[in-house]
DNA sequence: TATCGTCATGAAACCGGTCACAGAAAAAGG
DNA sequence: CCTTTTTCTGTGACCGGTTTCATGACGATA
């Protein structure tokens, strides 16, 4: 390919050495102007800086990246592109980075192969430097699977969202399940005296399901309520698992003034069945579920529930990836945050 | 900083020259066996390999980039996070590009700042050659603005999502929703004999609500309707814009059988206030929406709407955009691709 | 006038890879 | 046995920036 004229620009790469010619100094000069580094003279500074305009020259950030060892990119992994949380957390995460003038690289774990091709993928992406830090909200991950990855020898400041890795030495945020649980439970007991519950858990690993139905039965225990009346299932967190585990509670519905869904897309599930039974939820009976979706407020009854701080999650999250990022030094200790979690209360309770 | 050492293993940077000199080559020949070019003796692959294997050694994404001049990094921008739209665009290019061993580069617009400068950081991040291509889905950017932000010269592959700049040499997926309103239209008049519509537009500027529009007043006019008895009103595609907008709908309540709503959001709001009034939607009048939003169907009545087809648009301009970057010579000539969105009937039409 | 600190600039090393080229060794062919 | 081809490997240029260091000019100070 030799070089062409066209529109009676010679078409040398756009370069900084190329405008180092055109402006008749060394490409350190023109590097100093553009980073506004160093000493140069007011006359060559604004030579220089014409002609960038003129050219509409901007720096190939690849070479700037392995120069600087920097790429300005904090990755970004989550369970998938729908649901609840994600919209929320990639809000608040990609707010904070572009306000500081980082970008987001997005990595899906459930982009169709498995899991643990998904994890090679990010994990890979982390060891090749592609970004400067990451987010990584993977539920199912374990700390025997952590260890695997690796990751701790890369020295990349890492965050992990609502897995406890504190003790592997990892930032983690977290969500108070258990408290929120217990603040949703009182509201059912106290203000409206009920007695008798079922509780739909979501799959058994669920280490978040678990810890729900711990803040519930702690309420009431201290309640001084009968334990072993209440009925519990387990399905798996969609909608039609709730419309599915709901066969299995029709039959004892006549002894229930409350179901406590261990989230909202199952409570869904468990309020479409009941008006097909013309069981009035919020009324005959209630039901409360837990997260919050930007559903919950439309649907009828509105829905009473958790409201679960992604997106101040994802703040969070970015601010201390972003923070250890540029000070390496003054953050060495790993920290658990633990956020609360806001009941939200509608009218699916009874209210 | 003098070289440490640390569980035996010497602190020096983990590079393919260092690589090179345990295994006794040149840094050449580490490179063919990583990547699999030129000759390399089995022998010697075999002691590279292992090498590789012991120390865990990645090439530094950042170097590889520079020399081959690709990061192997798509960007996509989207409007928001939330939406009904965003997540399945996301999914559907996520899906291709991670299958394709490409990563995304997220930017949103609404991320805090003014539009104008969030269209500056995309625009930048496409000038310093931070990505092999683009997916670019920006509403409200017009012809002007983008004549403006000089892409063209920049010979980047880049796909518009649901804006015809084909014109001005881009590739650009639309969907089709002008005869997507007219069956949905023509379900209304056909199907049920409706004669006396509502339509509740989005803002003025919105080309998609004016398309829609058309489609409808199309198979008003096809069918020998009067068309000066439609109700037209405006609002902003929100749900509580659908409200507010309802206000004004009232009054004529009684001389309608159907209300038409430029997207599911204001039909939503429509809706609940129906219901506030005792008018029951879906029995009493028609309502329906467009964009078949993931709560349409759990909402009620199921509202009977237009699914826009975005996951599948998601691939399309992945794949497209992925062709570009491998076969930058085959398809010169930009392309419009016309999707067609799909009538969903469910219960608010009356049905 | 000699000395010094400040300012301005360029040369060249460096970041960590890829790749074209050349030369040597081994295998194949006559 | 000598040539030709194929296989293997290393040297060094290159990608496009940043940054250290050296050098020179200049005005100020002694």
């Amino acid at each position: 390919m030799k070089p062409v004229t066209e529109k009676g620009v010679s078409q040398l790469k756009l370069t900084i050495s190329y405008i180092a010619k055109l402006a008749g100094v060394s490409k350190a000069t023109v590097s100093r102007v553009l980073n506004g580094t160093g000493y140069v003279s007011e006359e060559t500074r604004k030579k220089i800086l014409e002609i960038v305009k003129k050219y509409d020259y901007t720096p190939d950030s690849k070479a700037v990246s392995l120069s600087k060892k920097r790429t300005y990119t904090v990755g970004l992994v989550l369970p998938s592109t729908s649901g609840p949380f994600y919209g929320e957390v990639l809000r608040g995460v990609e707010e904070v980075l572009s306000q500081n003038r980082y970008f987001t690289l997005l990595m899906v774990l459930d982009s169709g192969k498995h899991i643990s091709k998904a994890r090679e993928r990010y994990v890979a992406a982390l060891k090749e430097k592609r970004v400067d830090g990451a987010i990584i909200f993977d539920p199912t991950l374990n700390p025997e699977q952590l260890k695997k990855l690796k990751i701790h020898s890369l020295n990349l400041p890492i965050v992990f969202l609502l897995k406890d890795f504190h003790d592997l030495g990892f930032d983690s945020i977290m969500v108070d399940n258990r408290s929120a649980s217990a603040d949703l439970t009182r509201h059912l007991v106290k203000v409206h005296g009920y007695k008798k519950f079922a509780f739909v858990k979501g799959p058994k690993e669920s280490e978040d399901s678990e810890e729900r139905f711990r803040g519930f039965m702690g309420v009431l225990k201290e309640s001084g309520l009968n334990v072993d009346d209440v009925l519990v299932f387990s399905s798996d967190f969609t909608y039609e698992g709730g419309r599915r585990i709901f066969q299995e509670i029709r039959p004892h519905l006549r002894s229930l003034e409350a179901i406590y869904c261990a989230n909202d897309e199952m409570a869904l599930g468990v309020i479409e069945e009941l008006k097909g039974l013309n069981v009035r939820p919020g009324k005959d009976i209630a039901v409360v579920g837990f997260d919050d979706a930007f559903w919950a407020q439309h649907i009828d009854p509105p829905l009473t529930t958790v409201h679960q701080p992604m997106y101040e999650c994802g703040k969070i999250a970015a601010d201390r990836v972003l923070n250890r990022i540029e000070n390496p030094d003054t953050f060495k200790n790993p920290v658990k945050i633990l956020l609360k979690a806001e009941l939200v209360v509608r009218n699916s309770c009874g209210c």
